[in-house]
DNA sequence: CCGCACGGAGAACAGTTGTTTACTGCATGG
DNA sequence: CCATGCAGTAAACAACTGTTCTCCGTGCGG
């Protein structure tokens, strides 16, 4: 199964990373609407022509970085859920599996956080339809559990949807925490786990 | 208390709300960070020099548009809580209320859905005072409830960020809805109740 | 081995941006 | 009633933007 990608191909796929990283570091501190093509160029440090060789627009960038940030986060979420644990401890590794991603991708959760009601309509779109995804994949495992017997397949997408969204809120939550400060931390994973506990405790006593 | 304000200050009250307004449509359709201070004297009609004498810099506009989108709804927030419903009524209320809310004015829900971890600092912090104001008037409400015998202050307040992060996603997702149909809000104000009644339901069961 | 396709460079385009400086006209307070 | 303060104007600034066109070097398929 071939590396052979070619130098010239794998040349084309080192230069579109460099733009993806540049337009990344960029983006810590504004917004995509607000990224200038020229202003990813400089950084790259190559000829503001050379953009249109990989992207139609710094939109069809952000779709892409769409797909970095979230595109590989698929296992991980639905093996988080799939887990045998007691339903504590499954909480307590959910959340520090999320705390461990955001300390080693911050800037991809801060886009994905930002970008999600941005100023882009098809980057929102893209974001939309990969958070559509992990509901529906938390809704398949959750249905294999004994817990969910007698849930209609509604109720439990509803509930997929809101742990989903929790887990975002939470790595949104970690971002804006000090990290120097690890007490700040601390307090924002005790939050994180407790506002899951409720849920988990809601989803026991949901019928009836 | 007069509404003597003098020809003077109000004509300048006037045009500061113009450009307030102005900005908030230009909002639509970009982010804070890509908004420029010409685009908006020029929405507005007014030579660009003008905008100093009303705001330092764009992020000033935006710290205003915080206020004027939020400043207004700590009674309509705390009040909806602090009704003594049977919890159900008090969930259908609190949602119609929130899709009365949104169709009234979503440009403001729009505004700081997007700039909650939009890129400019200063209203990011802005939009995080208010809702921690938010959720410390629900906690204070949620206190004087029965339910919340044996509650700590700690979890009444984990409690009360969860219901007011939930406002704000419902009020996001009724904003993504198409307006011409009605059955898609409807979709978003079912799950919206259902999410808001399991979290009641953990609420009940939270303690022991 | 050769010709072409293609990643990238360079220059030029008309517009746009934020900010400064100097100005005007008028409501207002003494 | 008059002098001052202040909202808003006008012009100019250098810097920046996205896009087009022309060109160059070279890896690769025939």
């Amino acid at each position: 199964m071939s590396h052979s990608l070619g130098v010239r191909q794998a040349q084309k796929q080192k230069t579109r990373q460099a733009f993806l990283d540049a337009a990344l570091g960029l983006l810590a501190e504004q917004s995509l609407s607000s990224l200038g093509l020229r202003e990813v160029t400089r950084a790259v440090g190559v000829a503001p022509t050379a953009f249109y060789r990989h992207f139609h627009s710094t939109a069809d960038l952000g779709v892409a970085l769409v797909e970095e940030a979230l595109g590989s986060l698929h296992p991980m979420i639905s093996g988080t859920v799939s887990t045998a644990d007691d339903s504590d401890q499954r909480i307590d590794r959910a959340v520090a599996l999320i705390a461990r991603h955001v300390r080693e991708h911050p800037a991809h959760i801060r886009f994905i956080a930002r970008e999600r009601n941005g100023g882009v309509q098809k980057v929102r779109a893209a974001i939309a339809e990969q958070m559509d995804r992990f509901a529906d994949e938390v809704r398949a495992e959750l249905a294999k559990q004994a817990e969910s017997d007698g849930w209609s397949d509604d109720d439990l997408l509803m509930l997929a949807g809101l742990y989903v969204d929790q887990m975002l809120m939470t790595a949104s939550a970690f971002l804006e925490a000090d990290p120097d400060d690890p007490a700040e931390e601390d307090r924002v994973a005790r939050v994180a786990r407790r506002r899951m506990r409720l849920i988990s405790i809601g989803r026991r006593h949901w019928l009836g």
